[in-house]
DNA sequence: AGCTTTCGTAACCAGGGAAGTTGCGAGGGA
DNA sequence: TCCCTCGCAACTTCCCTGGTTACGAAAGCT
């Protein structure tokens, strides 16, 4: 299995939320991402608690979006997915004590600090409407050399 | 458990290498990284295969610097250790057919691909001297405040 | 030659996190 | 009332790094 996900699956649910009419169940959206309904719940919450999407109960229930993609950054949904670790690499914590320890931590911390911060910062620039406009440019791209292809 | 500290670990090594006279066994490094001379010699192989360090079975053997701490930068341990992966976060492969899923991906894996490019660039840019550089200032810092700290 | 040291390596176990699965409860519409 | 749908806890599965055990090979010492 690939590493973390949650923050790419999420931006695809919301991109096609927007391009749905009317609520997306947890069973739709498990099919989109070829997982089960479960899985959906657990990821989604947080951008229920985050304000980003709603959920509803019952009958004609499911999800709908409460935000414009225009005002949904992915770091929005990086922070609301409830900012998962980003490196694999990280320092190691042998000798607390040991000066070499510590030089060689400041280093790796250091490069990787500025490496998360770049990173955040890309997402901040970049909003959900964004996304949705180059799936635009790739669909129209792609309708024009075949037949309509799955979205 | 913590992760992956390859990198760290190998880093911590060379420089207490690079300040010891003789060869250092497995089980002396193990010492040094709180582990066992199996972990030290499995993570030390790729060093050797590149050419950083050499082993010598025997009595009097054990692991010595074969270069310069001057000729070795970060970078060049990151990728004797194997290029580990770098980011937790990735992103889905769900349906691969899906231009939304391409549009994410596109944009997450080229914000990784940024981020990647900005620590490893930082990697090359510092050497192993210039750790050894920062760990003995900051044993004169720990020597004028307090009696001699652990190395 | 025989013993000891030390590395080399395979094989297995442990721990942690994301994802997948099962089961049950709560709430809302038909 | 019945069914649909979310909420959530608990368990399982899978992968990865790291730890452990076991055995073999090479090199020095006596």
């Amino acid at each position: 299995m690939r590493r973390d996900a949650r923050l790419s699956r999420m931006l695809h649910v919301l991109i096609h939320m927007d391009r749905h009419d009317g609520p997306a169940t947890s069973e739709v959206i498990a099919r989109m991402l070829a997982t089960n309904p479960v899985v959906v719940r657990r990821t989604m919450a947080g951008l229920r608690d985050q304000g980003f999407v709603r959920s509803e109960k019952g009958h004609g229930g499911g999800w709908t979006l409460a935000r414009d993609l225009r005002e949904i950054t992915l770091l929005d949904v990086y922070r609301a997915v409830g900012r998962p670790p980003v490196f694999v690499l990280g320092p190691a914590i042998d000798h607390p004590g040991c000066l070499v320890e510590q030089a060689v931590n400041a280093a790796v911390d250091g490069a990787l600090a500025e490496a998360e911060a770049l990173l955040l910062a890309r997402f901040g620039a970049v909003t959900l409407a964004d996304l949705a406009r180059d799936f635009d440019r790739r669909f129209a791209e792609a309708k024009g050399r075949r037949p309509p292809a799955a979205g």
